[in-house]
DNA sequence: CCTGGGGCAGCCG
DNA sequence: ACGGCTGCCCCAG
C-alpha cells in the first residue's frame, strides 16, 4: 500500500494541524501565516482536503478566521459535530468567540 | 447581507 | 514543461 505523497507544503500543513489538541481551533489564514506564505490561505485549505488521515490529523479543528466553520471533506455537518464534540460553542454556523479557542504554535 | 477581485499550491490536459 | 482551472479562503466596499 502507498504511503504518501504529499507535497513539501502539505506535509508542513498538516505536520502544524497535528499538534492542535482538542478543544482547540485554529484558522486557514494562520497558518498559512505561519508558514511564512501570508496569501496562501486557499492553498491552506487544498492542502488540508487532501489529508489522508481525518482522525490522526484533526483539520476540522481549522475554521475560517471570521468564525466561520468553512468546508470539510466529510461534510459541513461532521465538522460542526466534532467540534461541539470538543465543548465548542457554535451557533449558526459560526464558532462563538473564536478568539477564546485558539491554538497558538 | 452580497459582490468582486486578489492570491496561490496542485491538478489536469 | 506550460497554461488554465479549481478550491475546507479573505477582505474591502
Amino acid at each position: 500500500m502507498k504511503i504518501q505523497n504529499l507535497t513539501k507544503f502539505q506535509k508542513r500543513v498538516l505536520g502544524l494541524v497535528r499538534q492542535i489538541p482538542k478543544g482547540k481551533v485554529t484558522t486557514y489564514k494562520m497558518i498559512a501565516k505561519v508558514l511564512r506564505r501570508p496569501k496562501a490561505q486557499r492553498a491552506v485549505g487544498n492542502a488540508l482536503n487532501k489529508n489522508p488521515k481525518p482522525i490522526k490529523i484533526p483539520c476540522h479543528r481549522v475554521v475560517r478566521s471570521n468564525g466561520q466553520i468553512g468546508s470539510y471533506k466529510l461534510g459541513q455537518r461532521k465538522k460542526i459535530k466534532l467540534l461541539e464534540r470538543e465543548e465548542i460553542i457554535i451557533k449558526n454556523k459560526r464558532v462563538q468567540e473564536l478568539d477564546k479557542y485558539l491554538f497558538r504554535w
